[in-house]
DNA sequence: CCTTGAGTCTGTAGTGGCTACAGACTGTAC
DNA sequence: GTACAGTCTGTAGCCACTACAGACTCAAGG
């Protein structure tokens, strides 16, 4: 009996490309499941962790919060009506992104001008200080 | 004596659209001097103060790390031959802002491309899960 | 002078999403 | 049997704040 044994914490990282601690981090803030443990006490994983734990990655790969991870996570258990709900969390999340790149862009812009116009002048004073330090 | 008395940490505050908490916080790390004391032991703010607080603001605006911020006060205090050194700093600060736009905008069409999806079809299956859940 | 109420004080703890130990134990290959 | 890599738990640190509790202070009005 016992003829497949499940993975050690080791190999599940290798295979996920998920930090070990962060794995066990995961376990704890309830994003994946407590494993089976060996007689002395190792995790034992299983495929389906595999599966749950890629999952989790490209979720954060995407840019998704632990929370709306858990979200995502009960909708894919949860099974019919839940599309609606992944798509507009999903449609949220990119409003998010897409304000952060604005932002972003804002601050890319700022920060190239001030860089470029140490390339004008041979002023005597730094361009980069002053732009930070100006009165109003 | 004593015409000009300083300001209290609230109107320091609402004069840079500073925290409170964080005016604080920004002293207890060293970013902004420890400022005199009334008899009762109130903070009182020069305009010293008010100047360095609206430069780490606008800094932290650009995205700089308080890290950052430290060694700029540092290069704007200096004076001279700062200027090539804090010129490097936000050059190499605006790679990272490049960089993470990149990232965003990665982020943004993997996830609009997700939720383009449930538009197209009626599928069974909701394109949102899927795509955290493929297998490969 | 006294009271009221807004302002401020210190200190501590929480946030998110990990990461980094220390010190003890386990599993396995030789 | 023994070496050594792997794993265990628990705790603390990171960044840049934010949020309290409970005590105190200051200015204005009566």
């Amino acid at each position: 009996m016992s003829r497949s044994s499940g993975i050690a914490i080791g190999a599940l990282s290798t295979r996920t490309g998920c930090n070990i601690e962060t794995i066990r981090y995961y376990e704890r803030v309830g994003l994946l499941p407590a494993p089976a443990r060996s007689a002395g006490g190792y995790r034992i994983y299983e495929p389906s962790h595999v599966r749950r734990l890629r999952f989790v990655r490209r979720a954060r790969g995407l840019g998704f919060t632990l929370d709306e991870i858990r979200t995502l996570l009960d909708l894919a258990d949860g099974g019919s009506g839940a599309c609606a709900e992944a798509r507009a969390l999903a449609e949220s999340h990119l409003v998010d992104v897409r304000g952060k790149i604005s932002d972003l862009r804002a601050m890319e812009t700022a920060l190239a001008e001030t860089v470029r116009q140490c390339d004008v002048g041979r002023q005597s004073r730094c361009p980069v200080i002053e732009a930070l330090s100006a009165d109003d």
